[in-house]
DNA sequence: CGAGCGCTTGATTGAGTTCAAAAATCGTGG
DNA sequence: CCACGATTTTTGAACTCAATCAAGCGCTCG
């Protein structure tokens, strides 16, 4: 996994090797069983993991008890509560494994270190946030006008990698829906042979 | 409006006078009446307007031809397209005056310029990112759980100051419901005395 | 002062929820 | 490898919240 992790990093923020030696005690692994919970709610969350393999997700729960996914993560993908991590605020979200995984995981100093040995590094971390709201932005704009049908085709589109990894209620609380509407369009979209 | 700018400016990023005497070539400023449109869909957003005086809107349109209001922007707030700004591409939103305003804008130039000039002016810009996901984040989980009179709740909570300013069909089209429901629920807290 | 816009109210409709139960799938131990 | 219990998905029926359609009121601004 360590060396996973060491590729993603030196691919995307172009670190030399040496550059990444500086920061490879700064580097944690780990590997969760399905059902593992990774941040509660009210803890602050000082780590970001990183998914190497399996997957992971993040949500909420409400008064009722009902749980409201806001995002999946897995190979080669982040996951944190990212107010949480950058402003040191108790957390209001939940990340636990779906998947047995191997995590890589980093803490602040990882990011100050290496933001301190390259520029490019901080270019990199920006990227990482720009892209991030992208996504975001186009995730309330969906909330706001789709149809449960549109989400959850919207939905296979921006994840088709991992949509049949996902059971369907998972992917329900991601859009807001309950279980038995996204079976309902599920079924509808099937009369209508669609195919995923 | 140049001296509010210069002054927000210096008080959000630690900026000297000297420092800013660099930059303030690369600051241009613009009044306009309500129902300016200062970006439309398919343009490349490549100003990030601070607003002086009055209020901005960012928006998008649907198929159908309603809007879907993504943020408002009063006095010391920014508003753009960041992904369509930072990315270079095309953007899905409109921006428009909807009180008459006072308008300071920067192109990229000036950002880059200022992380050149101080490393001060690139965490103000990674906080300012981090706060655009906090809100985000928050959003998003509103439109997944709250009910119409929740989600009004919260946002007479978290935009207190400018909620009296809005007309009612925004603020609904902000919160994703139609005009007619949301004079519902304003109804039905009347009765419930609810003081605004 | 009248036209138009924004807000309210009422009646009706409809998409999605809730509750309940059957069917299918999964996983675990014998 | 099969069987059985548990979990997940599907299906059905009744219901609910918010949307739609339509009409009326009140204000403002041209």
């Amino acid at each position: 996994m360590l060396e996973q992790f060491k590729k993603y990093i030196i691919d995307n923020t172009g670190l030399s090797e040496n550059e990444y030696k500086e920061l490879e005690h700064l580097v944690y692994s780990l590997e969760a069983k399905k059902g593992t919970v990774l941040l509660k709610e009210n803890q602050i969350c000082n780590k970001a993991f990183f998914v190497c393999k399996g997957m992971l997700r993040s949500y909420t729960v409400d008064e009722m008890g009902k749980d409201h996914i806001i995002q999946f993560a897995s190979e080669n993908w982040w996951i944190a509560d990212r107010s949480s991590f950058y402003f040191d605020e108790p957390s209001e979200l939940f990340i636990d494994v779906i998947e047995d995984a191997e995590i890589v995981y980093i803490h602040k100093e990882f990011i100050k270190t290496a933001e301190k040995l390259s520029k490019n590094f901080v270019s990199f971390n920006t990227l990482a946030l720009q892209k991030n709201i992208r996504q975001m932005q186009k995730r309330i704009n969906y909330l706001l006008a789709a149809t449960a049908e549109k989400k959850y085709l919207d939905f296979i589109e921006t994840h088709r990698e991992i949509t049949y990894r996902l059971p369907l209620q998972m992917i329900a609380s991601y859009l807001g829906i309950t279980p038995e509407s996204l079976s309902r369009v599920r079924k509808e979209l099937a009369r209508k042979n669609f195919k995923p």
